[in-house]
DNA sequence: CTGATGGGCCTTTTT
DNA sequence: GGCCCATCAG
């Protein structure tokens, strides 16, 4: 009986999958078969301890991953698993607070703001709550320092300011919190604060979820947060039945409140704690793991592990150095089209991964010019389109009409006549009520002795309450695809998005995209097609179907494989980012270290590293040294792009200096030193003020050269040389 | 009230 | 280089 759910696992596998009921930790590597664990487990407990799949819950960090863990466990079990409960935290959070609402000052009519929705409502916090100007206090500050406080499970009253800027963050957090449960909302962050709150404070609601949960299963629990631990431990609190997965070396949402120390938290809160170490690795060749190993095991304060794999050997890995960005994205989609013809790859086994969105430009515009399909994931936000936006807004408040920010959206798009002035008097006639937006509207049309305004403004918003009103009531036996398309020819927003321009049309396309998506989800309750929506993340989007290569974040990367992997922009500034070289705090750069790490894991075959000599960021061209991460690999690893596999024609351009010692100059620099300036990375410099101290970095900045020094007293500085007066000590 | 124009700021990373 | 926003003329 056994043998058919754990065969096939090593020995790792088959304790962590078999073991006894009670706290488990699975500490594992990149490509240890962590999913294949979490599966095997759940299959485990229906099958052989015959829990109720009811009662089993799994979190994932992303909808993709529990779509596919869902299909896997079916896989095992033989067919559908009836009530298991598997999602983002986000979305079971979203799914208990539908239930729960009124205990937070909700209606279970409560809509999701996303990015752009908390910008816009703490913008109005701001200058009108505050009466502040949003210049010096920026709506995306506040609102981090607010998103940090949440995940801490910090209220507003509970905010304890420690300098200026947060007693202003303490009261716009205040209003926020108002203005939020007025529009019947939350934020992302809210989800999981509710949630946690809730269970820390109903004890029956506690107990309820409790009874009924029997076991709790947790993958990327490195990247959890505060709130997500704090849920988690509530949940298990009398079961003890948590099964967690993770791997410390993968942890890269510390900037969002992860808290790879949950881990210690789990051991001191469940002192039985089993904890099982997964190191053989099935993905990546020997090759590509000793040169991962090299580049994580420079972090500190790391469990040390060591990856190992039957698959000796490997493709050596090729290290390019391109002359810009252009020349990178050409080499890029060159290598993949050898590689394809070679058969050495499938182009949908291929992916290209850099660490900002803005890098993907250069990548797609050559993908374009060689009419070669691709599948980019991420970028500029499918749902964060402002045709979207516009679209979702009708249906939410169609369903919540207390989302007075929705309102403000389209009260006057497609422009109907309904100008500031009007909508300014609207407000306030709302406000002195004490009435929503929308209530307001609706007393106004149907109640023509109230309030203010007459003529041509009353008759606009009159027809307007009374669209929305006649959707309204109609909503409720409709399904999304129809509603959507009955809002889209009444208001005639397809006709005003059209304005003959190519971004009209292709606005008017991305529109249609969406009644597709609104259209398949026919049998969606409006609530779960919004909540849906609001959730969906970047990767969800990755699809199957097309046989092309992917390009994507290395954040975005995370839990996927390909056969050839391309990690580009390897330069210091880009990977690492330019804040975390300035930023003290050395776990930034630890960070961007266990990035690159988890880049370079996603390849089972092919790794490629790529870099520029010149780089163009905002419209100004810069050089920049290549990534130290690079330096860390030992250069026996690294091939230039000729020897990448057997019959690679030499087609790269002249092999370049490879791997030599770390901090080996690139050519980047070999132009700067036959400059006049002379200064390079790694000197030694004496300043007259600053004193002495280390070259970091180097960059042209149009006829000047701008230094990054960091002087041993007076820490790191900008300079450019031209007026810095520096004294060469050593090179 | 609408559409056009130019300035400022920008780029981490995401649910 | 591009997006968002404020400002202004019609």
């Amino acid at each position: 009986m056994t043998s058919a759910i754990v065969d096939g696992l090593n020995e790792g596998q088959r304790a962590a999958v078999t073991a006894p009921p009670g706290p488990v930790l699975v500490l594992a590597g990149p490509g240890s078969g962590k999913t294949r664990v979490l599966t095997h487990r759940i299959a485990y407990l229906v099958n052989e301890l015959h829990v109720p799949p009811w009662r089993i819950m799994a979190m994932t960090f992303t909808n993709k991953a529990a779509r596919e863990m869902m299909h896997r466990v079916e896989g095992l079990l033989g067919g559908r698993v009836k009530g298991l409960t598997m999602g983002t935290f986000h979305s079971i959070c979203a799914r208990i607070l539908r239930r729960e609402a009124e205990r937070v000052g909700l209606t279970r009519d409560y809509v999701i703001f996303d990015t752009a929705d908390q910008r816009a409502l703490m913008k109005v916090v701001i200058t009108e709550d505050l009466n502040l100007d949003d210049k010096r206090y920026p709506p995306e500050r506040v609102l981090g320092r607010i998103s940090n406080a949440k995940n801490e499970l910090i209220r507003p009253d509970g905010y304890r300011p420690s300098d200026y800027f947060d007693e202003i963050v303490k009261r716009a957090y205040q209003y926020y919190e108002a203005r939020l449960i007025a529009n019947n909302a939350v934020d992302f962050d809210d989800l999981l604060m509710h949630t946690a709150l809730l269970f820390r404070e109903h004890h029956d609601v506690l107990a309820r979820y409790q009874n009924s949960v029997d076991h709790v299963l947790v993958d990327e629990f490195q990247d959890t947060n505060a709130a997500q631990y704090e849920l988690l431990r509530l949940l298990t609190a009398r079961s003890k039945n948590i099964f967690c997965v993770g791997d410390e070396d993968q942890s890269i949402y510390r900037w969002r409140g992860a808290d790879y120390r949950n881990i210690n938290r789990l051991r001191r809160d469940f002192p039985e704690l089993q904890t099982v170490l997964l190191e053989q690795n099935y993905r990546s060749t020997q090759v590509i793991l000793d040169a991962a190993q090299a580049v994580i095991d420079r972090n500190t304060h790391r469990t040390p592990k060591r990856l190992f794999t039957d698959r000796e050997g490997g493709p050596k890995i090729v290290l390019y150095e391109a002359h810009n960005e252009q020349y990178e994205a050409e080499f890029v989609v060159e290598q993949i089209a050898l590689l394809v013809k070679a058969g050495e790859a499938e182009p949908g086994q291929c992916a290209v991964m850099y660490r900002t969105n803005a890098q993907s430009r250069a990548l797609e515009d050559a993908f374009i010019r060689h009419n070669l399909p691709y599948r980019l994931v991420g970028a500029t936000r499918f749902y964060g389109r402002r045709e979207i936006k516009d679209v979702l807004a009708y249906l939410r408040i169609i369903h919540n009409p207390d989302d007075s920010l929705s309102l403000m959206r389209v009260i006057n798009t497609p422009p109907r006549g309904i100008g500031d002035k009007t909508i300014a008097s609207l407000q306030a006639w709302a406000e002195s009520n004490g009435i929503s937006l929308f209530e307001a509207l609706t007393q106004l049309s149907s109640d023509p002795s109230a309030g203010p305004l007459d003529g041509r403004a009353r008759r606009a918003l009159g027809s307007f309450a009374e669209m929305l009103n006649g959707w309204r009531a109609i909503s409720r036996n409709m399904a999304v695809g129809d509603l959507l398309k009955l809002v889209l020819d009444e208001t005639g927003y397809l006709g005003w998005l059209d304005d003959g321009s190519e971004q009209g049309r292709e606005r008017v396309e991305n529109v249609m995209e969406l009644v597709n998506v609104a259209a398949e989800a026919e049998d969606l309750p409006l609530q779960e097609f919004l909540e849906e929506v609001a959730l969906v993340s970047d990767v969800d989007t990755l699809t199957e179907d097309v046989n092309a290569p992917s390009l994507m974040t290395l954040h975005a990367a995370k839990g996927l494989e390909f056969d050839v992997v391309f990690l580009v922009g390897l330069e210091e500034g880009v990977l690492p980012h330019q804040r975390s070289i300035e930023d003290p705090d050395a776990e930034q750069m630890a960070e961007e270290r266990r990035l690159m790490y988890v880049g370079m894991t996603r390849a089972r075959k092919y790794l490629y590293l790529v870099y520029c000599f010149r780089r163009t960021v905002w419209g100004e061209s810069s050089v920049n040294m290549r990534s130290r991460f690079i330096d860390d690999i030992p250069p026996e690893l690294l091939v230039p792009p000729h020897a990448a596999f057997p019959g690679m024609p030499d087609i790269g351009g002249p092999p370049r200096r490879m791997g030599g010692p770390p901090r080996v100059r690139s050519s980047a620099q070999m132009e700067i030193d036959l400059g006049e300036s002379a200064i390079r990375t790694g000197m030694r410099v004496l300043h007259p003020k600053f004193g002495e101290g280390i070259v970091v970095a180097s960059r042209m900045s149009g006829d000047d050269q701008e230094v990054s020094v960091m002087f041993d007293e007076a820490g790191l500085k900008r300079l450019m040389v031209s007026f810095a007066n520096l004294t060469v000590l050593d090179g």
